[in-house]
DNA sequence: CGACGATTTGACTACAGTCAATGCTTGTGG
DNA sequence: CCACAAGCATTGACTGTAGTCAAATCGTCG
């Protein structure tokens, strides 16, 4: 009931060019924009850049890996279509996913500051990923200041989902850490545009779910059974739904305040400086 | 056994000027100079900014709560002297540290995306925060590009520190958990210039420890026990000594690469953009 | 000295893990 | 088109790590 698509686990991206246009894929392009629009306002330049920066990247395959932890890395990497984890393999055989990525996030962003990539990158389904070489990036605060100024917000962003997790798995039950990992999902689509009327998608597997909450498939099983019998969620095939939201936030803590920074986000780097009255980001 | 000063665990700052300065304080501009230079080359204007900025600073009393989680916040505040913890409440009572703050760290650096803290914070010992207001720190993009580049990359290196807790919790048993923070610690306060001869500075209770493990007191004290009697560790009054640190750090995991950013990060920003070969960070 | 906070220890409990077998989908190849 | 293989999901029985509750002790400060 996992991956439609059955391929090697491994190796050099399939295709490279233009991008992610199959029949039922989604603009890559326009997801990597709307997302830098949430965090700043781009310039005609700035989208002209992530336009160009996306019809290069490469397609990958399902439960492909993309970066391998402590392997030298000197890209950042754009995710420009599909999903993918960031994890750590654990010496004990376990492992710990650290994030879940959607369309339009950046991937290993600490190889700027380490040189190597300090987790590994899987794809959880189909997926674009696009790079920006590091020589590239260091060009990019002269050359476009607001999308260094969206990659530094966006990593506090993603730091408040990283630190949301850390209290999920350091101080709440089982039953509430998958149901917040669930609404945390649910609402991370939503904002993006990747939701469908019937429901959320939700490529991930049992195992999966137990990676990320620190618990194992055996006990996930169970919960998720619990969850259904109580009509709580409804999750199958390929697609979440969530059927008491209410009564999953109360029981699980969830309070989407992480999820949403302040919309108004104006510009923050150059010539704005100081007194302009932070203009709207438009959304494209 | 905890904290020498008894004070109030709230209230306003007691003293505001050139501050830290007492008999046995590490100098705060000294360790916040340092801080910065391990990430980018800082100009004398960069010096003299900062060290303006920390003779301005507040003193807090131990326990004092710094930042208050949910509650509008528009600055960034920089920890120039003393512990602090950064943390979540629950409704449940319980509580989850996310990061313990050492003297030359920002804290609450999500106030910039969000316009609010999304955790509290609290001072473990005396210690000097200065502010930067929102407006100051959006003007900085142009007058200290290349403080605006150390806050990015020091973000990105506290991400991994937050992230090796992640896996801490997720998939590491109590006492690995308990070890691999001792081994964080220690490191981080030699790398900082903070340990001395005798030890490393330890101004956490069992109750700070299991908050940060996700553990219980009890359980910590018994794992603490436990590795005193191996003669793992020495841990009395205010201080922290590794007795066995290959061992510690075989049966935790610990490896120290993710406190470690590659040593020459060249500027980021500004004219350097490009070519340059990337030169060594000058230690001041 | 007395009080408060921190630490230590013990007895009992329970949430989640382990191990193992079975059932269900889905896609592929005959 | 059907059967089989592979991966994923489900269920049960038993175990163990860490939590809970409670009391005693230690240390420091006032």
């Amino acid at each position: 009931m996992q991956q439609p698509i059955k391929l090697p686990h491994d190796g050099r991206p399939t295709v490279v060019g233009c991008a992610g246009r199959g029949p039922d894929a989604v603009d890559g392009t326009d997801l990597v924009l709307r997302r830098f629009a949430r965090f700043v306002s781009l310039t005609a330049s700035d989208r002209r850049y992530l336009t160009r920066l996306v019809e290069a990247a490469a397609v990958h395959p399902p439960r492909r890996t993309v970066l391998t932890e402590g392997r030298p890395c000197d890209c950042l990497h754009l995710l420009a279509g599909g999903w993918a984890v960031e994890y750590r393999t654990l010496p004990t055989g376990g492992r710990q996913v650290l994030r879940i990525r959607l369309a339009g996030e950046i991937l290993g962003a600490e190889c700027i500051a380490y040189g190597a990539a300090l987790q590994s990158v899987q794809m959880l389904t189909k997926g674009v990923v696009a790079r920006i070489p590091r020589a590239e990036f260091v060009a990019l605060h002269t050359t476009h200041p607001q999308l260094v100024t969206g990659l530094h917000l966006m990593g506090l962003f993603e730091r408040a989902i990283l630190q949301e997790w850390t209290i999920s798995l350091g101080r709440r039950p089982a039953w509430s850490r998958v149901a917040h990992l669930l609404l945390e999902l649910d609402e991370r689509c939503r904002v993006s545009g990747l939701a469908r009327i019937s429901g959320t998608p939700f490529p991930l597997t049992q195992q999966d779910l137990a990676d990320c909450t620190g618990l194992t498939l055996t006990y996930v099983n169970r919960v998720l059974t619990d969850m259904r019998r109580k009509r709580m969620i409804g999750l199958r095939q390929q697609e979440l739904v969530i059927l008491n939201r209410d009564e999953l936030a109360r029981a699980s803590g969830f309070q989407p305040r992480y999820l949403r920074p302040t919309p108004p986000l104006g510009p923050l780097s150059g010539q704005d400086a100081g007194a302009a009255p932070r203009p709207v980001a438009s959304v494209l």
